[in-house]
Parts: structure tokens; sequence; C-alpha cells
DNA sequence: CATATTTTGGACTGATCGATACAAAACTGG
DNA sequence: CCAGTTTTGTATCGATCAGTCCAAAATATG
């Protein structure tokens, strides 16, 4: 029909995700929106409309990535117990690659809290899935006896939801290694059967 | 000597506190601060020098205000596992009162990383101030056999201040406090003597 | 009461903010 | 190869950014 775009859009948006997460959404000009990806300030408002919803984009990107990801990674394991043990010291893992840059998600809730309700709701969205995912890792965990079952496979999930939500952190103010590590075993062994 | 200052600079640094914990540093305008604290710009240009050097004293406030209140609060417990129980109630029932302000460190931390020397600096200090003050709760704890003595002091304690930020970051995303209580709980027994 | 010192309010600085206007450029379908 | 459509670069918008300047106001000291 007419000219193409000269560019990747999901390359683009994979640039700016990471210029968001270094430097959260307020501390992310345009303009450095616009160095980060390599394009022009009209190519990025007239295919992204707005900062925000650059943004927006950019949180769905990672959100997206992440559920995937971390998916693949828990059908690796054999049992319950092995699959958070797993999630936690990949967790490490990418933290020490990357020299602690933590979460894109867990920077955006610590900046916005539940002030935006468009950023709250992908908060919501991409917590829930999470949720679900852990909790149904850790009823598998129960059936196969390896996960402690007094507990609630719910309760379990937001346990190391937030369990991850702290490395994170911990990393991203320049924790050690071996400081994570020692954080991940209590983690396992507070959720593994007695 | 001169003209006596017309307001209470603590209090002023107490505003300016509120303020940056809502909205973080680069999300909280110049112009905002005048209205948080009720100065005028020159006030708060000749009283802190800079938008930055406030931000320091807000955080200075802020570390100093919650080691205190966790020392005292420390204190009040019987056993060593009391304490970290009170520790994470206290936080829960904090968060829930102020409807889930977070914690001012944790945002920090979250926008800032290591990028910042002098934020650094008051993280790791108040970092540190904590985990030596969990550690010898942790120490206390395996003497009166109450917590787990296999572990390092130092490890529990850091195991102690990443669910503490886990708990802050999940009540600023909304989450209600049958959640917080359950992680809390699940924290608690896995650092309890066995 | 006069002088020295400081605070205060308000106007103002250049720089940068997010966003827009517009025309040249680049493509597709006819 | 032309008409129609979209992208792109550049210039620019008004608003706001952090920070400064300066004169009026307010106090302490002599």
């Amino acid at each position: 029909m007419a000219r193409p775009k000269e560019f990747d859009e999901r390359a683009a948006i994979g640039r700016a995700m990471d210029a968001f997460w270094v430097r959260g959404y307020e501390g992310t000009s345009t303009q450095a929106l616009c160095e980060a990806t390599g394009l022009g300030r009209s190519s990025i408002y007239n295919t992204f409309t707005s900062k925000h919803e650059l943004f927006m984009r950019a949180l769905d990107h990672y959100a997206e990535r992440g559920i995937v990801a971390r998916t693949a990674l828990l059908e690796e394991s054999e049992t319950g117990i092995e699959r958070f043990r797993t999630l936690f010291s990949y967790t490490i893992e990418e933290e020490v690659e990357h020299h602690g840059r933590g979460c894109l998600v867990v920077n955006t809730v610590a900046e916005f809290g539940d002030r935006d309700p468009e950023i709250k709701a992908r908060i919501d969205a991409d917590t829930g899935r999470h949720l679900t995912l852990l909790a149904s890792c850790a009823r598998e965990g129960q059936l196969d006896g390896t996960i402690d079952s007094a507990r609630e496979p719910g309760d379990i999930a937001e346990f190391a939801h937030s369990t991850v939500a702290g490395l994170r952190l911990m990393s991203r103010r320049g924790a050690g290694r071996a400081a994570m590590e020692a954080v991940a075993d209590i983690a396992v062994n507070a959720i593994a059967a007695k």
C-alpha cells in the first residue's frame, strides 16, 4: 500500500524495554528512547502513540518473555521441589550474568504501586499467571511427595513469588551470589516435605 | 544573628520523604516538593541545596526512623523466633494500615539500582544495619533453641531481610493481608528450630 | 534605633520534557 | 510511471524541569 517501516517493531520494543528496565519510566526520556531504539521521534510516535503506550508494550513484551521462559524452565525438572530449586537458581544465575539488572515488573511495582490503572492491570495479570503456574507446581510436588502437604498450593506460590522478587531486589542493590544462594536454600527447605 | 527560619527542618524533610515515597525520585518535581513541604523554592534551595541533597536527607530520615523502630520492636519479644514473627506481622500491620505504601528503600533500590554512588552508600549502610540486627536476633534464637542452629545467623538475616522486602512489594502491588500472612508464616517456619 | 545577617517570595533562567506539524522520501497498486 | 498512502527527518510546540537571582522582610546584636 505504502512506504514500509524501516525497522522491526519487536526489536524496537525490546530496546525500549531495556531502557525502561535500567532507568525506570520517569527516568527514561523520549530522547533516550529514540537513542535506545535507533528510531526518530516520528517513527516512535507514529507506531507507539505515546511514551506511556510504548511502556505498556515494553511491559507486555517483558511479561510474555518471562512467563514463557519460566513455563519452559519449570517443565525441565522432575519433581515438584526440584522445580522450585531450579526457579531460584535460574533467577540467581540470570542476575549474576546480567550484573544485577533486577526485574522490570518489580521495578514498575516499586515506581507506580497501584497509581496507574493500566499499569496495575498488567502487573496483576502477570502476577496472576505466575501464581497459577507456581501453584500448579506446588500441587504436583505435594502429589509426588517432595513438597509440604500441610500448606495450600496458593500460599506456597505466593511465597515463592515473593522470594523471587526478594532475590531480584537483593541483586539490584548489589548483593553477591553467595547471599542469594543462602536465601534460596532456606526458601527451598521452607516448602519441602518434612 | 539574623532572621530565623519559619519552619521546622525535620518536619519539612518528613513531608518531602512522603512525597518521594509515593512517586519516587524522578517522579517528584521540585514544585511538588514545595507543595508537599509548604515551603517556597528559596527556602528549599537555601536549606537543602538541591533536589538530590534533599532526597539524601529524606532517605537518611527514613532509614533512621526505620532502624530505630525495628530495634525497639525486636526488643519487645522474648525468644528469637518470636522476634522474627513480630517483625513480619508488624510489617504486615503497617502495610495494611497505610494501604500499601511499601518501603522507600525498596523503591529506591528498584529505581536506581547501584547507578548513583551516594544513594548506593545509603542503601548499603541501611542494609548493613538491618542485617546486623537480624543476625543478632538469629544468634539469640539459636541459643534459646527457637531457631534452626544448622544455619548461619547471617544467612537467616539475609532471608528475613529479603522476606520483608518481598512483603513490602506484595503490599505495594495491592496484595491482601491474607496472602502476606501466608508468606510470613512460611518464612517463620523456615527458620524455626526443627 | 541602626546595622549586619539571614530568610523569604516571586520572577526568571536555559534546558529539557512529551508531543505535534509538515513536507520530503519511499514504497505499492493500478 | 503515476496516484495514493505511509514513514521519516527536522523543526518546533507550549509546558515543565531543576535551579538562580534579587529585593523585601524579619530578626539579632550593638
